[in-house]
DNA sequence: TATAAATTTGTATTTATTACAATCTAATCC
DNA sequence: GGATTAGATTGTAATAAATACAAATTTATA
């Protein structure tokens, strides 16, 4: 906790148990999570935590880089603790999304100029190995 | 017209006007528009039009390839009447999606073994030069 | 032209997200 | 440390996108 209270005050953030919190719970879960299951999780250790606050927040910290997040799946934003760039894959069929690797990461080229840059992503959409097996 | 209705027989879909009427908007709309501005273009000549039929159109059109879709504004499903791979900037400012060109395009690579892909998306998010020259 | 299957339509509903005002809390100053 | 204030949290209400569904209509085929 200390580090996230550290993140936040390099931000000009105040430190918050709400925050530090939702830090926490991404650096923790790095699944990909909806604001809704992030709700349900914390709310059942913390019930007076609000939904509110936990769009709020990821607003904020995200604003601010400390996290980052994805619309791939198209009904709903998940979070993500990591910011740097990496490539996601959305599986249709269990809803999760997995981290994946590429030889060739995506790069903005000169395609790209006179473009102001804040967010880059490369994502593959279809069944994951696991999902592939039950079929 | 007499394409898109060879397109929709070829998959084995039936043609209707409503069918061919999307797919000639979005082949001359290549503006990647949202369900709500399709359904107003086409609504102000054709009052009867209902958006439910959008809504069911783009789906199968995009099951059969004809169309694809884009999540990356977060708030609502865009569409694009092309459906090869290629990359696309949104612009926060004026809410537009423009096609850009990279040099390097995505691929799946070795680290997508397992995996069945139905579809790739690689985007970016920021500013365009005429929002940036605004300011 | 009659028929069956598929499509369209309109309405009702669901779900994610945002707006907002009241309450509360963290950081600052004395 | 205690008062102050700006900022954060909370809960409720409102918005907006998307889906469910059943009735009416239309397409393709015989």
């Amino acid at each position: 906790m200390q580090f996230y209270q550290q993140q936040l005050k390099e931000k000009g953030l105040k430190t918050t148990y709400q925050r530090l919190k939702i830090l926490d719970y991404l650096d923790t879960h790095r699944t990909h999570p909806s604001v809704e299951i992030i709700y349900e999780d914390i709310k059942s250790e913390n019930p007076s935590f609000s939904k509110t606050t936990i769009y709020n927040t990821i607003e904020t910290l995200k604003a601010h880089g400390l996290i980052s997040t994805l619309t791939i799946t198209g009904s709903e934003v998940r979070c993500d603790y990591k910011t740097d760039m990496h490539h996601h894959f959305y599986c249709r069929s269990c809803n999760r999304i997995f981290d994946v690797d590429l030889e060739q990461p995506l790069q903005p080229g000169s395609g790209l100029q006179g473009y102001a840059i804040d967010e880059m992503h490369s994502y593959f959409i279809g069944t994951c190995p696991a999902c592939l097996k039950k079929k």
